[in-house]
RNA sequence: GCCCAAGUGGCGGAAUAGGUAGACGCACAGGACUUAAAAUCCUGCGAGAUUUAAACCUCGUGCCGGUUCAAGUCCGGCCUUGGGCACCA
């Protein structure tokens, strides 16, 4: 059969009908199955779409054709650098080659026979699109969780814009991978740390796989500590610490602050070194937040000169130090350090001489850093906590700070706020104006969306400004409020943004009065299954959860977690088991394998290539076995016979329950299998049935939807597949009657027995027994216990 | 360092609730068809001992131990490889 053709022809046949369209408030029950919408690169569709697009169609298709109204969207992420680089390369608009790329996504997904509901499709940087994101920020505004700050921020020389931590993780620029630097500069920020405990529980309303919860939970960074006041002698000043080792605070000997520490400044009259001060935080700003932490573990440090704090649990002085070990940004950027208990302060207090003193009795860590121990023990010089073991000193140290109001049980994050802003042209603009008179303005709702204008300048400016600072014409307006000279924000939205919330618009996607009205959002609910990468299980879906929390708590949306269910796909990776790029030459291209071998096959094989969530190696040859493999289906056609119902029953309900669970547990390598086995049963019959080649067809569809369609209408057999009904199998049916079971003598298999399906225990005993090869081994033995396990195995002990 | 996941033939991988390990596919070998090749079909294919052959036997799911009539699967301790976090107090 001619692939291509037969392709073309059904895909415009679904398209034509539109069999795949999602209805609004059908009377059917909803399925909403969600995979993640891509960046349209320059690059092109890699096979690694091919097998999570097919992996969720298969499991659409089936789901429609089990009754539901299934919502199963695509639309792009086009926004962000990658597209605004390609660009500048190339020296066409960003909105240019953005439409070009998707035409090209478009058109190589279309190829694929993807059941998407295209008529909901839309990119992030449609104007009618990103009015809504703009106007979510403003509500995040409104609520007062937006807000501007000066913040120290990874800055990329090269592509001249901020990064988050994110986005430079290792210290250098997750793009050209530049070496990162801190620059302080003006951000917008969203209080997602806010969201932090909330984002935790929430968990707990979703199926997430574990290893997702987790890794969401290891994000957001909970610890449970407390928080202890130290007072600084001859003044009125306190410094407060975080320690989730409160127990440990009579062997506190001195503390630490974060270098920009802002207690610094007010005790510079008291600081007798304070030059020393100043030389040491500029040395610690010029490092990046990568030096800081992996590549510089030696310890560097000043002591505070004429600053002594007391321990408030004994009044002892303790000496008062900076160094970059402590980070202003986590508890209060300040720490009590207990050298006896920790590594770091440990490795500190060796550094400058400063006193150890242990109190607590344990195991010690490490032979070469004699007297640390970080773990649990019992309590000695420690007053009231002497004998205790860690948890109920902790314990009963709390009671004390709180008794005497010098401290209190705290929960810290690391979770941060989201810093919100970057310099680029190819992003979102952020709908607000500055106004000498009234401030920061929200651009009003009803001049929505805030444009970018078409201009040719789009590159970065040296000074680190946005582009679209440079265009006057655009910057300058005049006050929403005040009616008075105004300049629009220049800082664009992260390419996060407009991914935050496209899981709501496929609801409602061309309303233009909200982003999508309250029965829709209704109707659809959660996304039911969500499909993407590894790599976004942290970042984007924390940032969408974090971004429907908050449209839930105002009242926009029905449910506080947008995603039910939330399931990972490993890698398709090279030939040579490397991640495949150009540079190593083992790319494969989906266009040319759809060509060659067609679209059904490059599904099949990536669904067979093996456990879905775990990464995999192509291999040419496996492909060409599952072309060998839809080969013999259509040739099963020629041997059709006339009679009626299944030519054997058993083999049948086997195979439909086995793929109807596979294809619900994303287990789609043995629903290939099974097929195979099935069509191997047809093989080996003198001819089959229109019924059991039509039931094979029906299973088969959701992996390879076109050539299905092709055989089921050449040799008539009835309704298109897509609109059928998907079979029901009989549990009874699915057993054979006649089973070839196991016969083991004390645990090891001596030979089989033919059972008649659930054979009673003394008949299959007895046949058993006279097995020749288990006579063998029970000759001479004493029989001390016989297990039958029905229909599976029998085992004879002996002795 | 901490957290997570995974180790099964030459290869990708099966084994849903502890019950005949290696399904299914690839590669390979032999054979059939063919003038020949391709395609297709048939047979074999974890390791080893013994045997003319078969039957049969021993070992075998990273390593060591345990629980059990029975362990790839459960428990304890390691080793290795991936992935994530990382001076987070």
């Amino acid at each position: 059969m001619e692939n291509s053709k037969i392709e073309k022809k059904w895909q415009d046949i679904w398209e034509k009908e539109g069999v795949f369209h999602a209805i609004n408030g059908s009377e059917k029950e909803k399925y909403y199955i969600l995979v993640e919408f891509p960046y349209p690169s320059g690059q092109g569709l890699h096979v690694g779409h091919v097998r999570s697009y097919t992996a969720l169609d298969a499991y659409a298709r089936c789901m429609r054709m089990k009754g539901y109204n299934v919502l199963f969207p695509m639309g792009w992420d086009a926004f962000g650098a990658p597209a605004e680089q390609y660009a500048i390369k190339n020296h066409i608009h960003p909105k240019m080659a953005v439409k070009d790329n998707i035409k090209t996504f478009k058109n190589q997904i279309k190829s694929l026979g993807i059941s998407f509901d295209w008529t909901r499709e839309f990119s992030t940087t449609d104007p009618e699109y990103y009015k809504w994101t703009q106007w979510q920020f403003l509500k995040f505004y409104e609520h007062g969780m937006a807000y501007k700050a000066k913040k120290d921020i990874n800055w990329c020389p090269n592509c001249k814009t901020g990064l988050s931590n994110e986005d430079s993780s290792g210290g250098v620029c997750e793009r050209c991978g530049t070496k990162v630097v801190q620059k302080e500069k003006e951000q917008w920020m969203l209080r997602m740390s806010d969201y932090s405990e909330s984002l935790i529980e929430g968990l707990n309303e979703t199926h997430f796989a574990d290893k997702i919860k987790l890794g969401q939970i290891n994000w957001i960074g909970k610890s449970i500590g407390a928080e202890v006041d130290f007072k600084i002698k001859d003044t009125d000043k306190i410094i407060k610490v975080y320690t989730t080792r409160c127990d440990t605070l009579f062997g506190a000997t001195f503390m630490v602050l974060a270098p920009e520490h802002p207690i610094l400044n007010e005790l510079k009259d008291k600081i007798e070194n304070f030059d020393k001060v100043l030389e040491y935080q500029k040395f610690a700003k010029e490092k990046t937040t990568f030096e800081r932490t992996e590549l510089q573990k030696d310890k560097t440090g000043v002591k505070l000169e004429g600053i002594v704090a007391k321990n408030p649990v004994n009044d002892a002085s303790v000496e008062v130090w900076i160094s970059d070990y402590v980070m202003m940004g986590y508890g209060t950027g300040a720490i009590m350090a207990v050298p006896a208990h920790d590594e770091r302060d440990y490795d500190f207090a060796q550094k400058y001489n400063i006193p150890i003193i242990q109190v607590l009795d344990g195991k010690e860590d490490n032979p070469e850093k004699p007297g640390l121990i970080t773990g649990d023990g019992i309590h000695l010089n420690s007053g009231f906590l002497d004998g205790l073991n860690k948890e109920d000193a902790i314990q009963k140290m709390l009671e004390f700070l709180e008794k005497n109001h010098i401290g209190c049980k705290k929960v810290n994050y690391r979770l941060q706020d989201w810093v919100f802003s970057r310099q680029r042209f190819w992003g979102e603009p952020i709908p607000l104006v500055y106004c000498e008179k009234c401030g920061w303005v929200p651009v009003p709702e009803n001049e929505l969306p805030v444009l970018l204008p078409d201009v040719a300048e789009y590159e970065p400016t040296d000074d680190g400004e946005s582009p679209l600072a440079k265009i006057s014409d655009w910057v300058n307006t005049t006050c929403p409020k005040c009616g008075g000279k105004a300049r629009r924000e220049t800082d664009t939205m992260p390419n996060w943004a407009g991914s935050s919330w496209y899981f709501l618009r496929y609801m409602d996607p061309h309303n233009d009065t909200a982003f999508a009205s309250p029965e829709a959002l209704k109707y659809w609910g959660k996304v039911d299954w969500y499909n993407g990468g590894m790599e976004h299980t942290t970042r984007h879906l924390l940032y969408a959860r974090f971004w429907n929390q908050f449209l839930h708590n105002i009242g926009l949306v029905p449910n506080s977690e947008p995603i039910d269910i939330r399931v990972s796909h490993g890698m398709i990776l090279g030939a040579n088991n490397e991640k495949m790029s150009k540079s190593k030459g083992n790319v494969v291209n989906p266009d040319d394998i759809v060509k060659e071998y067609g679209a059904d096959t490059l599904r099949c094989y990536e669904m067979f290539i093996g456990d879905y969530e775990k990464d995999a190696a192509w291999s040419t040859e496996s492909l060409k076995g599952c072309k060998r493999f839809l080969d013999k289906v259509e040739r099963l056609g020629e041997k059709l016979n006339d009679k009626s119902g299944y030519t054997d029953e058993t083999i049948i309900h086997k195979t439909i329950k086995k793929v109807t669970y596979d294809l619900q547990n994303m287990k789609y390598n043995t629903v290939v299998s099974s097929l195979m086995i099935l069509v191997g049963f047809f093989e080996k019959c003198e001819s089959i049935t229109k019924e059991d080649y039509r039931t094979l067809l029906i299973l088969l569809n959701p992996i390879a939807p076109h050539i299905t369609e092709e055989l089921n209408e050449k040799y008539s057999l009835g309704e298109m597949l897509c609109k059928s009904k998907w079979p029901c199998y009989d549990e009874e049916k699915t057993i054979d009657n006649n089973i070839t079971i196991g016969v083991q003598v004390n645990g090891k298999l001596r030979g089989s027995v033919e059972i008649v399906k659930d054979e009673d225990k003394e008949s299959v005993i007895e046949k058993a027994k006279k097995c020749e090869n288990v006579i063998k081994h029970l000759e001479g033995k004493e029989i001390i216990k016989t297990i039958v396990v029905p229909n599976k195995i029998v085992n004879i002990v002996v002795k």
